[in-house]
DNA sequence: CGTTTCATAATTAGTTATGAAACGGTGCACTAAT
């Protein structure tokens, strides 16, 4: 991706270069890290996943850590910075969690400081922090994807040559970058910008294809990648189908009502979620609706007293949870589907985090599927794409960034942020190192526009095969941790025992074959999880998961399809393996 | 894509039917008025 274009200064290679050499690797850094981790941060032991990420870390190497909220991913940074030349930037996608972040780091003279920038910061202020990471007293400097896509800050930023750049939440690259927040896209010209430092994405949530989206957006090379198991035992799986809305909303209320507290609801809209927390209140339970068209007071004040135990139930949008760090909480109720199975464990993953027994309950209705696929069918259209695609093509002589193009084209910032990012991706245009816009030579605005309207086509239709994976969940008549994990490229053979389609199973066969492993059709053999497949018509793919007969797919350029084992056993052709799991995959 | 809202019509004076239009989620940064 926009490989053609990229313009690799003889500056970032040669400082790359001399990061990888040194005292910093070897046999001596584990313990250094294990003595810093000790005595500047009271961690007295380190697992060995964070350990070996922040050797990659130490040795300069580009790095993915998918681990669980509470794990220590933030340390994973925290600690190689004492021992790195240079300041860390840390992109963080919430002002809130940015100062969560900044407050728990420790306060001894050894431990480095650390300053957000951000609009939240008045100009003296914001000069403050900047003479503080000048002078090395702010070893950290928190900043969101908007702010790095600012000259002025990247320029800043490239005269304190940081040691390393880091992306936490780095989902939101993947799940927020194609239109509500572009600027995330934008995070690899930033890198190159700054001098192209080490880069380290740090998420709890990525299935395959949100990894490799995460590594190829931010330019990642050769990049390292640490995951942690997913598997929430403790976690019990439940979907409920309705066909009457009335009869969820009261299944719904009933259950949130009965189940032990605190827990949270996840409303699709920001009317029903002050629905059900009226209904809720009504019975006499301290709840609370959270959505973000409430003030930040209300919003801070709800978020505090569901921390404290003074709520028990929050009825909420996705706005909620980012930055939650609750172990207590009990069950997350859905009050709809989702709009991916990426949405869905991020948020479940919310409670019994304490390791105790919690509950996930999705109420569904098939009708839900339409709200999700509206939102999976908005994007950059063919009309902006042209207009902005003109424009850069006639500042060819003299190339605008974009806030020019924003001006030239009138179109609000965000929709050419969008624009320039699709057409980047389908290489009719590139960022230079001021961050102006060249046009590719050889392609007309015409086709350029094509090409990106082509590319936004295409993710529109992953994007509409994530919402159909969230219903072939919401309707497996199979286990359902064994299909949550399959999508997030985790084999489990076994069911698990402790979700509804188990119980029902062992209700129906007897208790002993409960636990068994289903009759699977001869075929699946064929195509375990993992397998790298080709189909005739959709191209390239990787097989996620298998039920009893049939297999999903994910395709790279086609999105999920379900496919019959039956269909595959009697159509030679139809499907063929490239490459079984546990071959060697090379990074690349 | 599905649901809600609103205007209009048809019905005969308070209510209901119909069809078109609007709406639906996530945050930062920035500006302007207090």
């Amino acid at each position: 991706m926009g490989a053609t274009f990229r313009t690799a200064s003889a500056r970032a290679v040669r400082e790359r270069a001399m990061g990888l050499e040194g005292p910093r690797t070897g046999q001596g850094g584990a313990a250094r890290l294990r003595e810093i981790a000790a005595d500047v941060f009271g961690w007295d032991t380190l697992l060995p996943e964070q350990l070996t990420a922040m050797e990659w870390v130490l040795a300069g190497e580009d790095t993915l850590v998918v681990m669980p909220t509470g794990s220590g991913k933030s340390a994973v940074y925290q600690v190689p910075a004492l021992m790195l030349s240079g300041p860390v930037v840390v992109v963080s996608p919430l002002l809130a969690l940015q100062r969560d972040q900044i407050a728990g780091l420790p306060d001894g003279d050894r431990a480095p400081g650390a300053v957000a920038v951000n609009s939240d910061l008045g100009a003296a202020r914001t000069e403050a922090a900047w003479e503080a990471v000048r002078r090395g007293d702010a070893g950290f400097m928190y900043l969101s994807p908007e702010q790095l896509a600012k000259d002025e800050v990247v320029e800043r930023l490239a005269a304190v040559r940081p040691a390393l750049f880091v992306v936490d939440e780095a989902q939101c690259v993947s799940s927020w970058g194609h239109d509500f927040r572009p600027d995330y896209l934008r995070l690899e010209q930033a890198v190159r910008r700054v001098g192209r430092p080490p880069v380290l994405a740090l998420t709890a949530t990525a299935a395959p294809p949100v990894r490799k989206e995460i590594t190829e957006r931010l330019g990642m090379r050769r990049p390292r990648l640490m995951v942690t198991g997913f598997d929430r035992p403790n976690i019990t799986l439940e979907v409920r189908r309705f066909l009457d809305e009335d009869d969820r909303r009261r299944a719904l209320v009933e259950r949130a009502a009965t189940e032990p507290k605190p827990g949270i609801v996840y409303a699709a809209t920001r009317k029903d979620s002050e629905f059900y927390a009226a209904e809720l209140a009504s019975l006499g339970l301290a709840a609370e609706g959270y959505h973000a068209g409430l003030r930040a007071t209300e919003r801070a004040r709800i978020h505090d007293a569901f921390l404290s135990g003074a709520a028990d139930v929050v009825v909420a949008t996705s706005a909620f949870g980012m930055g939650i760090d609750k172990e207590d909480v009990r069950f997350v109720l859905h009050a709809s589907l989702p709009g991916s199975l990426d949405a869905y464990y991020q948020e479940i993953g919310r409670c019994g985090r304490d390791g105790r027994r919690a509950l996930a309950v999705l109420h569904y209705r098939a009708q839900d599927t339409g709200m999700q696929t509206y939102f999976a069918a908005r994007g950059a259209g063919r009309d902006t794409l042209s207009e902005v695609a003109d424009a850069v093509h006639d500042r060819r002589g003299d190339p605008a960034g974009l806030d020019e193009l924003r001006q030239e084209t009138g179109l609000s910032g965000n929709r050419v942020t969008a624009a320039v990012n699709l057409l980047e991706e389908v290489d009719a245009v590139a960022t230079g190192d001021e961050g102006e816009i060249h046009p590719a030579p050889g392609v007309s605005p015409g086709q350029a526009a094509e090409q990106a309207a082509q590319a936004a086509q295409a993710h529109r239709r992953s994007d509409k095969s994530r919402v159909e994976m969230a219903r072939a969940y919401a309707e497996t008549t199979g286990c359902r941790r064994r299909f949550l994990l399959g999508y997030f490229g985790e084999e489990y053979a076994a069911s698990c025992g402790n979700c509804d389609t188990c119980d029902e199973e062992g209700d129906e066969e007897g208790a002993e074959k409960g636990h068994g492993e289903p009759t699977a059709h001869p075929a699946a053999a064929t195509y375990p999880v993992g397998t790298e497949v080709r189909h005739e018509q959709w191209g390239e793919g990787t097989v996620l998961s298998e039920d009893r007969d049939r297999i999903t797919v994910l395709f790279d350029h086609a999105g999920y399809h379900t496919l019959s084992l039956e269909a595959l056993a009697t159509r030679d052709g139809l499907l063929t393996v490239l490459r079984r799991p546990g071959q060697d995959r090379s990074a690349t």
